[in-house]
DNA sequence: GAATATCGGACTAATTAAGTCGTATATTTG
DNA sequence: CAAATATACGACTTAATTAGTCCGATATTC
């Protein structure tokens, strides 16, 4: 299925957070109780980003992550990457190594797959934490 | 991760293949052969296209499936759809039903989730069966 | 020095996807 | 009509991936 694993999801709640508050240090605890998730995975996804420079920690009681660098710079597909070792490929016969598929040379539907790959991957590049975080008008309606 | 199934990968081969020979009846077990894939994979997927009206079967020695409709009116969106059940959603929380999510009302990020799903969805709408079969040059040069 | 944060690897659990198997029915061919 | 081979479809098993936990370490504040 094309989902997005909860350690993306949980990234991008992350990074939407701290960019909506640059200013503070956020823990991975406080944002994994905002949402009832686990800590220990979001501290891993934040470590993951940090490696990556995207996120900036400090340890110690009053710790936590803020980013480090500007909104518009950091892309879905950045974070994408960055959680799950690769860019996407909505196909594994698209990783180059990946020789071992028993027609790659008669194989006539890679190419047209990796075309759409290269719009999905667009699609993930075309959007910003700055649009992420943008505030949004949030009437909820909700009418019984 | 962004990938997609085989199931779904083997509709678009078995489709791709059907369409490239609109005229013959071509048989579960002669697609599975060709890829060295499983035969009844193969076969449950082009009944499940079957049932959505993507394909016409004949049981028999000599039976086989065929494309039902014109190529150009299948895309790529509609046969995911079929095959994982739903169209694509890339979160959980955005299949309507879904408000089991701990922060829903709160939740600031599911409307920019929306809007790079429609995307994608846009995407695999954008291409169709004509365009995944309609011949390319495939000069493999592959120089050692 | 106590409390609480990051850091990171190893491990287990849960979920999902992939693939198999059995039985039934349809159709062609000898 | 009987053998061969196709679809049809559900139940089941196995494999792979993802999610989540746990532990011990270091850093920093109070």
């Amino acid at each position: 299925m094309l989902k997005l694993s909860k350690r993306v999801e949980y990234a991008l709640l992350a990074v939407q957070e701290m960019a909506l508050r640059p200013m503070e240090k956020i823990s991975a605890t406080e944002i994994a109780e905002r949402h009832s998730i686990s800590q220990s995975l979001v501290a891993k996804v934040l470590q993951q980003l940090g490696r990556e420079g995207v996120t900036r920690s400090y340890a110690g009681v009053t710790g936590g992550y803020m980013l480090d660098k500007p909104t518009h710079t950091i892309t879905i597909a950045e974070i994408i990457r960055i959680i799950e070792g690769s860019p996407t490929a909505i196909v594994d016969c698209q990783h180059a190594e990946h020789h071992d598929c028993a027609a790659h040379s008669t194989c006539t539907i890679r190419e047209p797959l990796t075309i759409l790959q290269e719009r999905i991957q667009a699609t993930f590049a075309s959007m910003t934490v700055a649009e992420l975080a943008s505030p949004r008008t949030f009437v909820q309606l909700e009418v019984s």
